[in-house]
RNA sequence: CGCGGGGUAGAGCAGUUGGCAGCUCGUCGGGCUCAUAACCCGAAGGUCGUAAGUUCGAGUCUUACCCCCGCAACCA
C-alpha cells in the first residue's frame, strides 16, 4: 500500500478578539476533509492553532489591563471550547507561544542567517517620532504625519532581511511545474500578475519596535516578525529541528494548506521561499478560500454584525450549521451567511427532506411490520433499480467531488439520493401494498428504503457529527456495515433487522420566532460579556468627564471633500465662533439633511488634519452600522448656539 | 487611471474545455396520506448588466462602458 498519510492545516488564526462564523467556516471545511480522509483509511494529521505574537495583541492586552499571554490564553481556551462544540477533530492545536515553536523559530532564523539567506541591513522609512510609527510616501498628508500632522523624518532602522528576491525564478518555475500547487487558479494568476511582474523585494523579518514576540537568538533587541514566526508553525508542530522529528518525516510535506484569500499571498510566495531556503519540500496544495460575509457585510465587531457562532448551534444544531457552511458556500468564493437563509435551509433540506425521510420510513416499518426488516428474495422492479443504482454509487460520486475539493457538490449528491428515496415512497405506495395484501412487495420496498438510509448516513459522516449515529440508533445497524467502504455495496442490511423510531432528527424551526429569540440572546451576550465585565475598569471620574467640553452647534455649510469618499467639511456655528469640522457622514446623510441642524459638538478636541482639511472638533453620533447624528430637535425651547452641555 | 470581488427567474446561487440556460427557496395548479403543515407531480417566471467584436454557434472568448460590494487612502 502506498503512503496513505494526509496532513491538512487551517491558518493559525490571530486571536486579537473572539472568533466568528468566518473562522468556523474555514475550520469546518478542514475538519470535513480530515474526516473524509480518515474514513478512507488515511493516517490524518489535522492541525489548527493561533498566531499569538505582535503589536496588535500587545496593544489589545494593554487596553484590557492584562499581559499579552493572559490575554491570548483566555481567547485560546474559549476557541478550544468553540471547536469542541463544532466537532472539530484537530490532532494538534499549535500556539506560537508554545515552547517548542519558539525554539524552532529561533533555530530556523539562525539557520537561515548562517546560510546567508537572512542578512542585517537598514530599513529606511518616514518616521513620526511622537507617534512612533512608520509611514509610506502615499500615506502622508501634505507630506506630514497623517496621525498628528507633524513633520516626519527619514529614519534608518536596523533590520534583518530575508532574501526573497533570490527565490523569485525558482518559485515561478515551481508554479509552472506544479499546476495544482495554487488554487483557485484566479488567485494564482493574481499572484503572478501583481507581485512577480513587479519583482520580489527582500523581506523585512525582524522589528525592533515590537516586544511581544520571539527574540532573534543572536541579537535579542530584534524581535522575529510574523513571516518567520507564524508561517513556520506548519513544520515546528512536526518537530522540525528538534530531537524528535519523526512526525516531520511521517507527514511533511503537507497535503493541503487551507487559507483565507487575505493571507494567500504569504502562503503562495513567502512560505514556499522559506521552505526552499530550508531545503524542505513544498506543500502539495495551497487553497485560498473566500470570505464569509454576514448579511452582505464583512464580519467585524465595529459593524456590529459579530455573532458568537454558538448562538446558531443553540438555535438549531451543530450539524445544521456545519451543513449550511459546507453546502451553501462555494469554496474559493465569497459566501454570504444570511441568518434567515440558514434557518430556511435547515428546514427544507434537513427537516423536510432528510429528517422526514427517516421519520416516515421508520414509522412505516413499525406500523406495518412491527419494526422488522425482512429481506425478500424477489426480483426488483424498475423503480427499485433506479433507487438502488443511485444509492450504491453515492459514495463513489461523493469521492469524485471531494477529491476535487468540491464539497458542496459532494453534499448535493447525497441530497439527490434523499430526494430519490422520498420519491420512491410515493411511487411504490407502501400504504396501498398493506391494504392490498402484498406483504412481500412491501418488505422489498421497506428494505430498499432502510438500506438507502444506511448508505446516506454513512455518506454524511464527513459533514455531520451527530446525525449519522442518530440514524444508526434507529435502524440498528451493526458496526461493520457503518463503515465507509460498506456503503459502496447495496444489500448488506441483514434480514430481521429491528427498527426503533425515535425523535425527529431535525425538528422544524419557526423562523420568525427564532429570529426574535436569537436577537435577544445576542443582546444578552453583549450585556453580560462586554459591559458588565469591563464596567469597573471603564469607570471615569466626574473630573475626567468635565474635561470634555460639549457645546450646541449649528451646521451652516456642508461641502464634500475631494478624493474622500466618506468625509464632509462642515462649517459649524458655535455662537462665539465658527468652526470647520470634518466628519465621515457621507454614507448616512445628504448635505440637505445636515444643513441648519443643531448638533452636539465636542469643542475642545485637539484639531486634526483629515485629507488635508483641519477638523476643529467632532460631532456626537450614535450607532455602528447605521450612524445617526445626535441632533437637538428643540421642542423644549430653542437653545442658543454655543450653549454648553453638561 | 490604487487593489480586488460581483451583475444569470421574485429571492439566493450553479454554470468545468464556447454546443438547446440550470439548482434551491418562493408563487400558482394538481396528487398522496406513510411522515416533521411534510412528501410527490406539473406550470408560470430570464434579452444571462449595456454595446460592439471573434465564431456556423457566446452566459462562457476579446474590447469599451454602466452599476453594486469589499480593501487601501480618508470615518476624531
Amino acid at each position: 500500500m502506498e503512503n496513505k498519510k494526509y496532513y491538512i492545516t487551517t491558518p493559525i488564526y490571530y486571536p486579537s478578539s473572539k472568533f466568528h462564523v468566518g473562522h468556523c467556516y474555514c475550520t469546518i471545511i478542514a475538519d470535513a476533509i480530515a474526516r473524509y480522509k480518515r474514513l478512507q483509511g488515511y493516517n490524518v494529521f489535522f492541525m489548527t492553532g493561533t498566531d499569538e505574537h505582535g503589536q496588535k495583541i500587545e496593544r489589545k492586552a494593554k487596553e484590557a489591563g492584562k499581559t499579552p499571554k493572559e490575554y491570548v490564553d483566555e481567547i485560546v481556551s474559549d476557541t478550544k471550547e468553540l471547536w469542541k462544540s463544532l466537532g472539530i477533530t484537530y490532532d494538534k492545536y499549535i500556539r506560537t507561544t508554545d515552547k517548542e515553536h519558539v525554539e524552532c523559530v529561533k533555530k530556523i532564523f539562525l539557520k537561515l542567517y548562517e546560510k546567508g539567506d537572512i542578512y542585517l541591513d537598514e530599513y529606511e522609512g518616514l518616521y513620526c517620532t511622537p507617534c512612533e510609527a512608520f509611514w509610506t510616501e502615499t500615506q502622508l498628508v501634505d507630506g506630514k504625519c497623517p496621525d498628528c500632522g507633524r513633520d516626519v523624518e527619514l529614519v534608518r532602522e536596523e533590520s534583518y532581511f530575508f532574501r526573497l528576491s533570490k527565490y523569485q525564478d525558482k518559485l515561478l518555475d515551481y508554479y509552472k511545474e506544479h499546476p495544482d500547487f495554487l488554487e483557485p487558479i484566479s488567485r494564482k494568476n493574481e499572484m503572478i500578475n501583481n507581485f512577480f511582474n513587479k519583482g520580489l523585494e527582500d523581506l523585512c523579518v525582524s522589528r525592533t519596535t515590537i516586544d511581544w514576540g520571539i527574540p532573534v537568538p543572536f541579537d535579542p533587541k530584534h524581535t522575529v516578525y510574523v513571516w518567520i514566526d507564524a508561517l513556520t508553525n506548519y513544520i515546528s508542530a512536526l518537530g522540525y529541528l528538534s530531537d524528535d522529528d519523526s512526525k516531520l518525516k511521517e507527514f511533511w510535506p503537507a497535503d493541503l494548506h487551507l487559507v483565507g484569500k487575505e493571507i494567500f499571498r504569504f502562503h503562495a510566495i513567502i512560505w514556499p521561499a522559506i521552505l526552499m531556503a530550508l531545503d524542505l519540500p513544498l506543500p502539495k496544495k495551497i487553497f485560498g478560500h473566500g470570505w464569509l460575509v454576514v448579511d452582505g457585510a464583512k464580519i467585524s465587531k465595529s459593524l456590529g454584525n459579530y455573532k458568537d457562532p454558538r448562538v446558531y448551534i443553540n438555535e438549531t444544531s451543530v450539524d445544521a450549521l456545519r451543513y449550511f457552511l459546507l453546502k451553501e458556500v462555494t469554496l474559493g468564493q465569497d459566501g454570504n451567511f444570511d441568518e434567515e437563509k440558514f434557518l430556511e435551509k435547515s428546514n427544507s433540506d434537513l427537516s423536510n427532506d432528510l429528517g422526514n425521510l427517516v421519520s416516515r420510513v421508520t414509522a412505516m416499518v413499525e406500523k406495518y411490520n412491527n419494526g422488522l426488516i425482512i429481506k425478500e428474495n424477489i426480483e426488483n422492479e424498475d423503480i427499485d433499480n433506479e433507487l438502488i443504482n443511485m444509492a450504491s454509487s453515492l459514495i463513489i460520486n461523493v469521492e469524485k467531488n471531494m477529491d476535487l475539493l468540491k464539497i458542496s457538490d459532494a453534499i448535493t449528491q447525497i441530497l439527490e439520493v434523499i430526494s430519490k428515496a422520498n420519491k420512491y415512497i410515493d411511487l411504490s405506495t407502501p400504504w396501498l401494498l398493506i391494504k392490498e395484501g402484498k406483504p412481500q412487495r412491501l418488505n422489498q420496498v421497506l428494505y430498499n428504503l432502510v438500506e438507502t438510509i444506511r448508505i446516506i448516513a454513512i455518506a454524511l459522516k464527513p459533514y455531520m457529527i451527530e446525525t449519522p449515529d442518530k440514524i444508526f440508533s434507529q435502524i440498528c445497524v451493526s458496526k461493520e456495515i457503518q463503515t465507509w467502504d460498506s456503503a459502496k455495496k447495496f444489500g448488506l442490511l441483514e434480514n430481521g433487522t429491528k427498527i426503533f423510531k425515535k425523535d425527529n432528527l431535525f425538528p422544524r424551526i419557526e423562523i420568525k420566532k427564532e429570529k426574535e429569540k436569537v436577537e435577544s440572546v445576542e443582546n444578552n451576550n453583549v450585556t453580560n460579556n462586554d459591559i458588565v465585565k469591563n464596567k469597573e475598569e471603564n469607570y471615569i471620574t466626574i473630573n475626567e468627564l468635565e474635561k470634555v467640553e460639549l457645546k450646541v452647534g449649528q451646521i451652516l455649510e456642508v461641502e464634500r471633500i475631494e478624493k474622500a469618499d466618506k468625509l464632509y467639511k462642515l462649517t459649524v456655528d458655535l455662537g462665539t465662533e465658527k468652526r470647520t469640522i470634518v466628519s465621515g457622514l457621507v454614507k448616512y446623510y445628504t448635505p440637505e439633511q445636515l444643513l441648519n441642524k443643531q448638533v452636539v459638538v465636542v469643542a475642545n478636541l485637539k484639531p486634526v488634519k483629515l485629507r488635508g482639511v483641519e477638523s476643529q472638533g467632532m460631532l456626537l453620533a450614535a450607532g455602528d452600522d447605521v450612524v445617526k447624528l445626535l441632533t437637538l430637535d428643540s421642542n423644549e425651547g430653542s437653545l442658543e448656539n454655543g450653549t454648553s452641555i453638561h
